[in-house]
DNA sequence: CTCTAATTTTAGAATGATTATAAGATATCA
DNA sequence: TGATATCTTATAATCATTCTAAAATTAGAG
């Protein structure tokens, strides 16, 4: 039961030829449950409550780490910070230019017809990217209620952040033992 | 300052309530007549060549007053320095991951295709960006000779083929060794 | 043309996200 | 269980960008 839950996770770093770590394992699994395409830093705080003495730079590395092995994948907007999505599935993105914030956006009719050619005057298309600049419901109708509409966000969230850091200790010791 | 040549830039900066600095018309006018989607640091540094002296705290600011006025437009890539691109039209970008080339790309197939609804879970959309991330064509051609070269030094490799597993155990043992 | 107020430029300092470093801790495998 | 490669960590370093306040310049009125 304790092991059936980073079961996955684990299977899938070490598919890829990571070592599984117990920080990985909270990073991986906080990212594939969020859907609010978190900073660096706002990694580092939530996965800091299940896991405190987690350092910045651990959280640097995987993500750097999980990015090249196309486990996650990195968005760039216009803010200076890099953001980070653990849903690799082919989607674009709504981004508020105000409160910055990401929103998934799915939409079949135009899958097809993102990459139009795949060799252009000898430039080899690897991946495409759309993305939707504007202004989100709640920023439109009030700026004074962003913070407000943030946390709500996060609470709205299916799958809970907090992690107990013993489950995966627990998880780690009978993997290694059997 | 001012002469002729300059005459339509100057004219576009009043109408946009802009004060006419020799800064301005340089630095737009460069922005202008590239296509090679300079950083702030490369804006800084050709334009240095026609004015020594110019800060590249005026460049920033100058960049920043240009695309909040939209004679200019910015655009992020995944290398942490934002491009500018004194083209407005609306067109795509092909980025090289490999040299951060950034290639002008017109394709009238797709762009009524591009914004799929004005509004969508009450978002409204602004602006459509479309990138496609790949490999340019002398990048391939630097990358496909790197790897000639990695293959080449393995063919040229002085061990013999077939290993013999004694010396592969004495080899071993020294290395653990020593 | 001259004067004045508002705006812009400038050098340098400050910021903040990200990366580099090197020592200590851990995971892996036989 | 022990050897070794890999990972984590605290800290320093980097570097693009923003901030600051003084000096210079612009625009417009007289
Ligand atoms: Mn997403
Ligand atoms: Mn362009
Ligand atoms: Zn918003
Ligand atoms: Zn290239």
């Amino acid at each position: 039961m304790v092991q059936g839950i980073y079961e996955d996770i684990a299977g899938t770093l070490r598919s890829h030829g990571l070592q599984v770590t117990s920080q990985r394992i909270l990073i991986y699994d906080y990212l594939i449950h969020t859907r609010e395409h978190p900073s660096a830093q706002q990694v580092f705080e939530d996965v800091f409550e299940s896991l405190p003495g987690i350092s910045k730079a651990t959280v640097y590395n995987t993500l750097e780490v999980l990015s090249n092995h196309g486990l996650i994948q990195k968005i760039n907007i216009n803010s200076g910070v890099t953001r980070y999505d653990g849903d690799t599935s082919v989607h674009s993105h709504l981004i508020c230019t105000h409160c910055h914030r990401i929103i998934d956006y799915f939409d079949d009719s135009f899958l097809g017809l993102r990459v139009p050619e795949n060799l252009w005057n000898g430039f080899e298309v690897k991946r495409t990217c759309v993305i939707f600049y504007g202004v989100c419901d709640s920023c439109r109708e009030e700026l004074a209620a962003q913070a407000k509409e943030k946390r709500k966000a996060r609470k709205d969230c299916v799958v809970p952040f907090k992690r107990d850091l013993k489950q995966v200790d627990a998880w780690l010791t009978v993997k290694t033992k059997g």
